[in-house]
DNA sequence: TTATCTGCAAACATTTTGCAGCGAG
DNA sequence: CTCGCTGCAAAATGTTTGCAGATAA
């Protein structure tokens, strides 16, 4: 926790996840670099997204088959994501309504700190004509 | 899905389930099964719960880790669950008001077929007091 | 009888870890 | 020079699958 080294490799990784805008699994963050030329080990990989999630600089979402993503959080405050089901795409949705609902359960079920994950999924409009005509 | 065969291992199971108010994981189940007796293969429970969880029967929830547990729905209709992260207890929530939102995204993002997963977690009244005494 | 289910073991996919060597500070 | 970081390969985890034999209906 005290010190954190700036290899060449947290570099990449840090730099990589700035350019991309949806929610990547290891493995394709991995690919991706080694796309660039950029050999890094698989578990370092995961050691630093992990790692760097953990100090808040990243979202996490877990999908439906148990895989783990990551993704550089660009706006601040809470917010959830709904997931094209088919390419990925993520769209940023911001519920107050829903919040405040949420902040209301404590009340009724005397539970505290209550805290939530949200994940939404569905096919966006792109691929939705896609599969329509196959 | 045409037949459905009753078998000792799926009556078992079936038994089980009714029997238990949280959550549980196939592991823990087949675990549970085996201390009451019932030699049911570990393959056997996952494509059972599994099966059972496709066709409406049970509620599936995703830890953080990674698993996959399972419980008997009570209540019919589409609600949620908020889990005590200390002892596990679980109260049920009916959302109509998040349903509703959740509806209107579809019209907002072009995407189709929303589906979601909230997963709400919570210290319930009694471990708080504990915690707070400790 | 016969299609379905089961158990076993092997396969899988994702993630974690032990350890020796590398390299940032 | 040191201690943290890295790569590799092995291990751990949780889950799925192929197949031959068992069994409901």
């Amino acid at each position: 926790m005290i010190g954190q080294r700036t290899t060449r490799q947290r570099r990449a990784i840090g730099q990589l996840m700035d350019e991309l805008a949806d929610f990547r699994s290891a493995q394709q963050i991995h690919q991706l670099l080694a796309q660039r030329g950029e050999d890094i080990g698989l578990a370092t990989v995961y050691r630093t997204l992990g790692a760097m999630a953990a100090s808040g600089e990243f979202d996490v979402l877990r999908t439906a088959t148990g895989e783990t993503l990551y993704r550089r959080c660009e706006r601040q405050g809470h917010h959830h994501h709904l997931v094209c089901r088919s390419c990925g795409r993520t769209v940023e949705v911001q519920a107050a309504a829903f919040e405040t609902l949420v902040a209301s359960l404590s009340d009724e079920t005397g539970f505290v700190d209550v805290s939530h994950t949200l994940e939404l999924f569905g096919t966006c409009a792109t691929c939705a004509e896609e599969l329509a005509t196959s």
